[in-house]
DNA sequence: AGCGTTGATGACAGCAGCTGACATCAACAG
DNA sequence: CTGTTGATGTCAGCTGCTGTCATCAACGCT
């Protein structure tokens, strides 16, 4: 495998997720992943800030889509329904990648660095999605709120899809899940 | 300063908040905030699993004190009022320490890898309250997007009660922000 | 007072994550 | 064919963190 294989990062970050599930993060070794790779550990780092960062390479793109489609919702939709018509977009990305997903995620939730670094993307969503309704003259802190209940509802339906069965559509699930919040805020009173 | 000086991890948690705050918390040596408490690096790493943990010492009694409000909540409260008193509860804890939490928090907000530290804590609190609502009789996922409700109030709201003036309470910004989510989610259809 | 036990601390070696600096090499333009 | 460019390799070095063993203060027992 000489110097000029194409797809470095690709590469690495398919090496990563092996040896991730295979041994564990912790029992993996940056210089592993490299090798594997065809590449140096030097060279890993200048793709990936660090041993955590390999398995967040669509995470970027995963915001643009909840936000933009949050933005584009039609201007008379309420808050929550802008965060919905996001969620739906989300959705779509998902789709036919339920088997990847699932590696990816047992290895995150097996390893509570991992886990740190998804909810700090997650509050990086949150807090894009905050912004945008903002922009969308939503008040503070009607905003963040509404934020953070879509950025709930995605964290509550990506698990339940991930575990369903492969009918189970990840739009529809994130639709009961927005439901079942909605019930449950308006419980007391 | 000798080698059996009273609350060692009083010293070394007071040193990591003064040295994060002055010098910035990556420019920070775990052997400069043992030196500052009169230790050595061994013995920081004694007491705190890692340079992180330092600021977190208390979040294991906020998260018990947190729970156990809600597992005491009446038998016939809904769930989200069951939540509502544990912020309640949980407000209390932080009555008169406004100023502490103002320099722990800005330090936080600085630091990424904080942040992270943060966002785990509070998803375990999360965990812990979604096991305690099903404890009570909530079904999945009711009661873990009840408990992810529970902790976004409780984000939003601490930023407001921090950032607010000395007479605003604690619980008095919460039950606003509960409030809000309320709105905020009943907004559509 | 003397002595052994216990628990916290110090001292030291070492690995892994991560970075800066510089050399090397493939591809591409002209 | 040559100079440039950008990605990669090599090496040195710091810091976070851990295992291991020695040291020391406090306390109880005789």
């Amino acid at each position: 495998m000489g110097r000029w294989e194409p797809n470095a990062r690709g590469r690495m970050a398919e090496a990563a997720l092996q040896l991730y599930s295979e041994h564990g993060y912790e029992q993996t070794t940056v210089a592993e992943i490299a090798r594997r790779a065809g590449l140096t550990e030097r060279t890993f780092f200048r793709h990936y800030a660090d041993k955590r960062e390999v398995l967040f390479a669509g995470s970027g793109e995963l915001e643009e889509l909840f936000v933009r489609a949050v933005a584009g919702a039609p201007e008379s939709a309420a808050p929550i329904d802008a965060v919905a018509a996001g969620l739906d977009a989300v959705a779509q990305m998902f789709a036919g990648r339920r088997e990847y997903a699932r590696r990816r995620h047992a290895v995150i939730t097996a390893t509570p660095e991992l886990k740190e670094r998804e909810l700090i993307k997650l509050a990086s969503m949150s807090a894009a999605l905050a912004g945008t309704l903002r922009r969308r003259g939503v008040a503070e802190p009607a905003a963040s709120l509404t934020a953070e209940a879509g950025i709930a509802v995605f964290k509550v339906g990506f698990e339940r899809w991930a575990a369903a069965a492969e009918e189970r559509e990840m739009s529809q699930v994130m639709r009961e899940a927005l439901d079942e919040l909605r019930a449950v805020t308006a419980g007391g009173r």
